[in-house]
DNA sequence: CTTAATTTCGACCGGTAGTCGAAATTTGTC
DNA sequence: GACAAATTTCGACTACCGGTCGAAATTAAG
């Protein structure tokens, strides 16, 4: 009963998610939408209330999907210190790795021109992956590696940093220039954390996002 | 004959920002456009290419003047030291003072509802807001307050973070959450910026801001 | 088997962004 | 001033789209 109309569901996720592969979405009529997932136009009204309203939930599905791999990613590594586990984070989050692990992915090129995904994306992208670096701060208090009294803040305000830095349509730098941020950056996440000095030496070192 | 093009624009650009004083952009037809300027639909194309060519230009002609506003207003304060510049332009961005003197601005309610919109302004404001906090940060090299080597750099991050601070639809935070990150980010800016200790704790001043 | 409830459908509606060719206006030339 | 060329204006028209709706098909219940 449930699980069928959420089946259904899934497939016109998947329809939507493969046309804007190739498509942007403002320009994928419902029509089109119902055509690749094979049913009628009037269908897709049944479950959802709007067109904005799929591809909505197909942003959301999308990264629950990251969020996960980024979580088992880093929990299969138990034999890292959690700064070692932080700069894996930094660096499979800046190298977009997902993307290759998740193929039908909304990250793919075409879609960055359209600035309202962009700005769901990146809102999504702070809200989920601040509760991991969350959990791995806590472990470098545990560990001493690590000092702050309030994790879930420095969290986010570093999830939030870190993804304004990735975001190219804002800063179209030279490259002397992200070394410059980098460098500021890392010694930011220092004070922040009140971490050994050199602890984040790796975001400005040339070798690490080779 | 290129200003008489440009006074036509003008005119579309106002009739565009008094429409969405009561209507969101997406409710706005080009014909209604056109009808408050006191034009045809038709002339509308002649001189844009879309009807979100308008919406661009015209929020970008918006953010100029509140950047021109924030030059003039900070460089009538001459008795000022540099630091004491930026809290006045970290306190007026956060009270959106602009927002009084600029009656017909793009920055009223009704129009934060739009995605699209937000985000186009919030790069914009980053990019124009940046280069007036870097004068202030050479200003205060000069002065000796302040010290880094990258100061367009670290107006740039500051601008970056403070905007998305201000952020309330990714950030829904307790007032208590609020605070503790106001005092990191006052931690930051100060090792960021190397300044004496103390000199951002207006941040997180409970009158500041009232 | 019959009836009720759920699900599917595509023709249809109102409305939109953008086109187009003709008309109006301005500019340039003698 | 007259004529032609270039620029600017216009609104009817096109093509299409998101969303509605009532009828039809399918499934579940009694």
């Amino acid at each position: 009963m449930k699980q069928e109309k959420q089946d259904k569901k899934e497939l016109i996720f998947d329809a939507l998610e493969e046309l804007m592969v190739t498509v942007p979405y403002a320009e994928i009529s419902v029509e089109a939408i119902a055509k690749k997932a094979g049913i009628g136009k009037g269908s897709i009204y049944y479950y959802f209330k709007s067109k904005d309203e799929i591809l909505y939930e197909v942003i959301e599905r999308s990264y629950r999907r990251i969020t996960r791999d980024y979580f088992e990613t880093i929990r299969n590594l138990p034999e890292m210190s959690a700064i070692e586990k932080i700069k894996r984070l930094f660096i499979s989050t800046v190298k977009k790795e997902f993307s290759k692990t998740e193929r039908n992915m909304l990250t793919e090129l075409h879609i960055l021109d359209d600035r309202d995904i962009h700005y769901k994306m990146k809102t999504i992208a702070i809200q989920e992956i601040s509760p991991i670096l969350t959990e791995l701060l806590k472990e470098g208090v545990d560990e001493g590696s690590i000092r702050t009294q309030t994790p879930r803040e420095s969290a986010e305000i570093i999830v939030a940093v870190m993804t304004l830095f990735l975001d190219e349509t804002i800063f179209t730098d030279s490259p002397e220039s992200v070394l410059n941020k980098l460098k500021i950056l890392s010694n930011v996440l220092e004070t922040c954390l009140c971490t050994e000095k050199g602890s984040f030496d790796f975001l400005f070192e040339p070798r690490t996002f080779s």
